[in-house]
This record gives structure tokens, sequence and C-alpha cells, in this order.
DNA sequence: CAAATTTTTCAAAGCGCTTTGAAAATAGAT
DNA sequence: ATCTATTTTCAAAGCGCTTTGAAAAATTTG
């Protein structure tokens, strides 16, 4: 069923048909009624493309994610991300376009995505440290809003981030408060914008309570479980072992944990760990008092108003770039107390052994 | 730059042009270099929208996800898959689309999909047990590939799926043939077409060893760390309690370990533990000696078969339904071990407590 | 009741492409 | 050189919609 045919049926013309529908004023109310029911009952609904044709928008965003050599990493936080910006998308009636591509291909990307005009704006997923793509982006004129930020960049454009350094920061004071000096971080691997960030705002903390850092303390990787558990089980013999950790999230969390369990050690007593959580529906634990003491920001919501970002700045091109800054919460859960300075050394040594 | 800029740039129709790029072989190979040649100069690419109009195609793929009631629950499968997915899609000029809807709207989305000319075919994802939606999307005639099955349905479709039930009831003999009598099951949702095959897989086993079963050692509920914690925590205390355990994903596996940790058991010692695992590359251990003894299948390569198996069923659409069962590896990893019937009660009488 | 307004509806053009059917150019045969 | 067969190119129609500018109908006014 098209306009064609469904005008020939209900005798009104295709403009007409069109102009109801699409809630344009000049269409009297009992027309439209009757067009509304006509095309109810029809089934019938605009063909997109046709649409997109005449009007010249596309009706959709394009969300490029972009994996690195080896394997095809798909972080969940994208999807996440995703379904939070597919309700925005939902209620203004555009599709939302996902790309997997291999981090090179990505400028090509852009640049096909444009020319052949199947979106109207893109979302940057995880922007590297002097990520080129922004450059990229703003050569093939096409909007865009950034998950993240860019460090070095000069340029203006409009993006969504965590506070990542203040939250870094708040979380090592937080340990430091506690008591404790010899704190690690296991990071994400530090290319990565926000993991950088994350670094600076764990360094800020130590400076400003003179609090000397460690390098040999700090971790920076792709964030698997395995990676927390390994950086924990190298860290935790040493002489002088760390008394907390500040991990970057609740997977990478979770292997510090086993470690932490491994070398017979409590966690919150002997050991405390303090993780960012991006809320992940999948992960959530509803418990009431949280296994992690987290720094907390909801991906999902983070994807609506990025989302929301993007089709204001589509509508209004004139507009200068926007930003928005999301500070974390810190909720305290079961695996942070004080520093009461029971190392794997001095256990090893109370056993005698 | 369209295709009538370029056709007036070159000094050649839009038909010869459009022939060149689109592979024809009434073009000689003189021109069709030289139209190429332009094309790229110009950064020329076929306008999607135009071309879906013309063809009558929407070269794009829809991927439907529905999350239901509570909370947005985008499993880290989906990504993985549809990562896959992408790139068959990427080599044959397809798009992806994707959609994150709640359960109840879902069928208003196919026929939304369908109506709105959108997308050539869709994936399912997600199946539950006598899912309605395969009806609906017969009724529909959008092409379709389930992920999972439908166990009640009676209907004719296309399909990939690993095959849940030999790989469980091979899991749980591989456990029996360990010693193990006492073998939880903590499940997926058992609304869920996968985890109820699952269930049946791990039932058969019991049935073909002639090993009592026992209702209480089941579980089933959305597959998180925290349930797979609970779980074992309910579990490891009983008086006759479980020695192994068979758990549907890594991510619950997780969670029982961390419950057997803290019960003060040993894994792979005390207790066994058996996982299914996707292969998530985010989760991926490469460790020498994997943590967990797992049947695995890559979600990553479903997602690329699927997608295959659907491009070819709408170039095909007088092929009779196609369907795909994929064979789990049995891996063992350092979680499973010989029955010592060293049980928590056992343990803590030696203890004398 | 006719004229002037306002409201409602419409025919036709155009969005950028593919594709049909025809024409022009080239090659091959006589 | 002429005629036929083949290769190469093209003009024009059509895909299903929106939107402009005009016409028809309904309403208000003198």
């Amino acid at each position: 069923m098209n306009l064609k045919q469904l005008s020939k049926k209900i005798g009104l013309s295709q403009t007409t048909i069109s102009r109801a529908l699409g809630g344009y004023p000049e269409v009297s109310e009992a027309t439209r009624k009757k067009v509304q029911l006509a095309a109810e009952q029809n089934n019938y609904r605009p063909n997109t493309r046709a649409k997109s044709l005449a009007t010249g928008r596309a009706m959709a965003i394009g969300h490029v994610i972009s994996f690195n050599s080896k394997k095809e990493v798909v972080n969940p936080i994208f999807s996440e991300f995703m379904s939070g910006a597919s309700e925005t998308y939902a209620n203004n009636g555009y599709e939302l376009i996902l790309t997997i591509a291999h981090e090179e291909d990505e400028s090509k990307i852009y640049s096909e995505l444009k020319s052949k005009r199947s979106v109207d704006g893109i979302i940057v997923h995880g922007p590297r440290k002097g990520d080129s793509r922004l450059e990229q982006l703003q050569d093939v004129g096409l909007p865009f809003v950034v998950h993240g930020r860019v460090s070095g960049s000069e340029l203006e454009y409009s993006w969504i981030d965590v506070d990542n350094q203040q939250s870094f920061k708040r979380a090592t004071k937080f340990l430091i408060e506690l008591g404790h000096e010899r704190i690690a971080l296991i990071n994400g691997d530090e290319t990565m914008d926000f993991a950088s960030r994350r670094r600076a705002g764990y360094l800020h903390a130590f400076a400003e309570h003179g609090v000397p850092e460690d390098l040999s303390l700090m971790r920076s990787a792709d964030l698997t479980e395995v990676y927390g558990y390994r950086s924990a089980m190298e860290l935790l013999p040493l002489p002088n072992p760390p008394t907390a950790f500040v991990v970057s999230s609740y997977i990478v969390a979770i292997g510090v944990r086993r470690a932490i369990h491994e070398v017979g050690l409590k966690l919150g007593e002997d050991v405390s760990v303090i993780t960012h959580d991006d809320e992940l529906s999948y992960f959530s634990d509803n418990d009431d008092i949280p296994q992690f003491t987290a720094t907390r920001s909801s991906v999902w919501l983070a994807g609506r108003r990025a989302a929301e970002m993007l089709l204001d700045i589509i509508q209004n091109p004139e507009k200068p770039p926007q930003t928005k800054l999301l500070k974390t919460k810190l909720t305290v859960g079961a695996s942070t107390g004080p520093n009461r300075n029971v190392t794997l050394a001095a256990k090893r040594r109370a056993a005698g052994e």
C-alpha cells in the first residue's frame, strides 16, 4: 500500500493525505481523522526511502564503533549506550544505523556515510587521545556528538562525557582519607581518552594530599576480568604492596577481587577496592549493600542525552557546539574500609611462614 | 555531488555512469575506468535512499532487540552477534538498522519496518519459548532468521542456533563421569528457549546415567553475576550440597566462583564448575589453562553466519528455510575435577566446628 | 446575493537513482 | 563501399514521497 493507492481508495489527493498524516495545519480536523483512520486500516506508512529522498533528510543516525587490531572487541558499554540513544530515536522517527569497522577504515566510513547520504549525523564512540576522527568528521561536514572527549584537540565540537578526572580524584581521595597510601590504579588502556583523564584525577588526589605516587602501582590495559586478576596477583605479593585499588571497570574489579581472595586476603577489610561502574544493566547488582564501593554513572542515560543533543544539533545547525559533563555519584559498598595495613607479607609473617 | 552533476562533469550520460559503477557489462572497460576514476576524485557515491527507491530494495537488515519489563537489559551477546553480522553486511553493501524495543511493542515494530520499507529482512534475537513473534513475522511477510529456535512452533522458518541440549548433556555427563552426582544447574531464564533446551540436556544426562535428579538444585533467572553468587550461596551450605555446577554463562560462573571462595572451598578441587561460554571477546581470557571448563561457541561467528543466511534468503526467496545447528566444543579448564565429596559440611566437621 | 476572504484540496514538479527501449557508434561481413 | 551485427551510449520514465503554487470550496462580509 502506497500513497497513490491510498489516495485513490479514499478519494483524496496525495497532497492532502501527506499533509494530514504529517500534522500540517492546512487540513481540516475532519479529513485528518478520516485519513488517519484509513491509513491505520490499510496499514499504510510512508516509505522511508521515498520520504528521505523527497525531504533530503536521511532520518537516521550513524553509530560507528571501531575496533583495533587483534580481536573484535565490542564493549558492552556501547550497546548500553545505544539502548539509551535508541529511545530518543524512536520518539523522533529516526533510525539507528550501526557500523562496526576496523579502526583504519573508520575515516572512509565517515565519508561514505556522508556521500551516500545514509545518515544525518553521527555518534562517535570511544575516542582516543588526540583522536584524528574529529577533524575528519568536521572536514566531512557531518554533524556529530562524541561520547567522551579528545584532550589534545583544538576543535570546537559537541560532546557528552563523564567527569572522569573529578570522579577518580574523588575516589582516590576517599581511599586516602581512609588512611591508604599505597593505592594501585588498574586503569583502562591509556591511549583511550577516558583512561588518561582517570589517571590524571588519580594523580591529582595524591598531589593534593602530599602522598607520594608510585608508578609501579599503575597498570593500563583493556578492561577484562583477567587483566584485573593478573594485575592484582602481581601487586599483592610485593614486599610493599598496595592496600587499596582504584579500578576502571566493574568487570576488572571482579578480577581484582578474585586475586584478593586467592591470596587469602579479605576484600573491604584487608584490601580496599573502589571501582568505576558504568551501571550496565547486565551486571547490575541490586544488593542492599553494593558489593563494590563505586563511582557510578549511567551509560544508558548518557546515550539518551547524546542522542537528544545530536538531534538538536541537526535541527539547529547554527547553534554553537554543545557539551555536557556528567558527574558521577560515589556510592559506598562493602569493598572499602580503613587501612589496617594488613598486607600479605604481614599476614605471612604473623602466620610464621 | 550527485549523478547529474557528475554526468555533466565527465560528459557521459547518467545511465552510462550508473552502469559503469554498478559493474554492468554494457559498458566498455575504458569508460568504466574513466568513470570510476572520476567518481573517486569527486567523491561520488550513489545516494542510498534514491537507490533504494529506484530498486525497491532497502539494502538494510533490521536487528530487533527486545527487553521485557523492569530494566533495559541489553545482553552483551547481542552486540557480539551484531559485530559478526556487521562484517557480512559491509561486504555486501547492506546497512544494519538497530531497534531496541519493549517486548510488547515488538510486533508493531515488525509491521512498521515492513510497511515503511526500511529493511529487507530481520534478525530475531533472543526467542522465548512458544514465541509469537515468528507467526507475526511470517504474517507480515518479511524474510527473517532467528538466532535460536522456538520449541513449540509448528512453523517452518530459518534459524541458526547452538546445540544447547547436546551441549549441556555433554557438560553434565562430563561431571557425572568425574564422579559427581549432586550437580546444580544455574540456568538462564527458562522462558527463554535456549534455557529450556539446556535444562533438557542436563536432565537427559541424568536419565542416561541413572543418576537421580534433584529439583532443588536447579535455578533459573537472568544471567547476572549476583544471580550466580546468590544461587551458590544458597546451595553450598545445604546438608547435602552440590559438588558441581553446570552454569549457563561465564558471568554467572564468576558469581558462583565468588561464592565458592567465600565459603572457603576451592574451585576445581572441592567444587567443580562447568559453564557455557559464548566467547565474548570482551570477557576472553587468554590463559594457557582457561579458568573454567566450558562448552564454547563463538557468538561472533554465529552472527556472521546468520547474516549470510539472511542475505541468501533475501536473494533467493523461493528456497526453503535454512537451518544451522552449531556444535559447541568442550574445553577443559581448571574449574573441574573428580568428586572428592569435600562438602562444606564435611569441612566444617573436620575443622571441629 | 455577489464580492472578498479564508479554508481546504489538488495537480504537478522534483528529490537522485535505476532501467527500459531506442539510437548512435563501431566492428565485421560481403 | 555497403549492409548487417554488435557494442556502446543515451533520453526518458518511474520508484513513492514532499512541497509549491494554483484552484476549488466554504465562509464571511457589504
